[in-house]
DNA sequence: ATTATCTATAGATCTATAGATAATGC
DNA sequence: ATTATCTATAGATCTATAGATAATGC
């Protein structure tokens, strides 16, 4: 049962450590970050970080995840409805590519991990589009490698640029994906142009 | 005059220095080494750190733009000669993909450095080969970055590949990027696919 | 009584420097 | 005499734990 008062403190702070490491991966290296500075910022003692988690990897793997899984639930409610794949990875990647304006920590947090960091779009999705004749490419994997690599790569370009240059880096990106994919141009520049949805902002 | 033995001898502790650092930068993250540690792999006394570096964060950067610069020259060589700017940059991106089989402590330094790695290939020529219209996109910043990215993705992606799945993903990424800037799928295939120069094994 | 948190600290680092040593330059 | 290197160490961390404290559970 987690009804009990102990275990709800407990759980609050497991997340207030998480919640500290995760702000700290937006703004510095890990690796040069002390467990007192974690503690501090979590505002709990110094002794209570190893109650939770057995070092700082650790945290920051799961503070890493949860952040990856978050971006996964976006994306989901971002494509949702959507019946062409090539629209869908379309939106998927015009929306990550706006997280410098639209979700800033999270684009740092992406941009500090880097290549590392999980793909946001899945790889049955795009073997699903390929199978269905929308999308062409000799193999997934390395099409998923290229989706993922340009998308931090332009996220990493957009990091400290204006509102404009940020969306428009993104639709850019969409669009050179598409044709990348074997998309002809006008089909390609219609599906990375269509409104994203509300939910996305 | 650089005849001394002495400068020699320094030039010499300098370049060992380096050297450990770039082998470190191969293996470790090295925000988690020691002065110690690279020292004793440098074979030089502990203090003698501090007579050619003022700390470890200058002298990885240092290593780093060292590994770039090969980087660079192995391309301006391998690309020498080349007048199709679209084969230029296949050959380019066919030549670093394909580090993790030619080049493999050049390719975990690239893949540990990761997105803040500098551009291997010249934003110069990506502009040129738009303005005499062999290559299409609309900003050249983001092109890059999307260059840059995928890159790095399938570079990644392969580290630990074999050698043939190496070859053949590097060439469908350079293949993959001449759709993306616009080359039909005859030229791509054909573009993507000339015999890489012997210098570029 | 049990459990989570906190404070304090031992022991192990790690950095930066001071002073000694060894080799070259003149 | 000059210069680079080396050894040794002071002082400042940082990690992991032990034991005390405070709060809930029964």
């Amino acid at each position: 049962m987690n009804g009990g008062r102990l275990e709800r403190r407990k759980a609050q702070t497991r997340a207030a450590l998480l919640d500290a490491a995760r702000s700290i991966l937006t703004s510095r290296d890990p690796a040069g970050v002390s467990i007192q500075e974690i503690t501090e910022a979590a505002d709990v003692g110094f002794g209570t970080f190893y109650n939770h988690f057995p070092s700082k990897q650790e945290l920051f793997d799961l503070a890493v995840a949860a952040a990856a899984a978050e971006h996964r639930a976006l994306l989901d409610l971002a494509t949702a409805g959507l019946t062409d794949p090539a629209e869908a990875l379309a939106v998927a990647v015009r929306v990550t590519a706006r997280f410098p304006r639209t979700h800033a920590d999270l684009a740092r947090l992406i941009d500090r991990v880097g290549i590392g960091y999980p793909p946001a779009y899945p790889i049955e999705t795009l073997r699903h589009a390929h199978d269905v004749g929308r999308l062409c490419f000799d193999d997934a994997e390395v099409a998923l490698a290229c989706v993922n690599g340009s998308v931090l790569g332009v996220l990493h370009h957009s990091l400290h640029a204006d509102d404009q240059t940020i969306d428009e880096a993104a639709d850019r990106l969409a669009l050179s994906l598409l044709r990348m994919f074997g998309l002809v141009e006008g089909d390609a520049r219609k599906v990375a142009s269509r409104p994203l949805p509300a939910t996305a902002p």
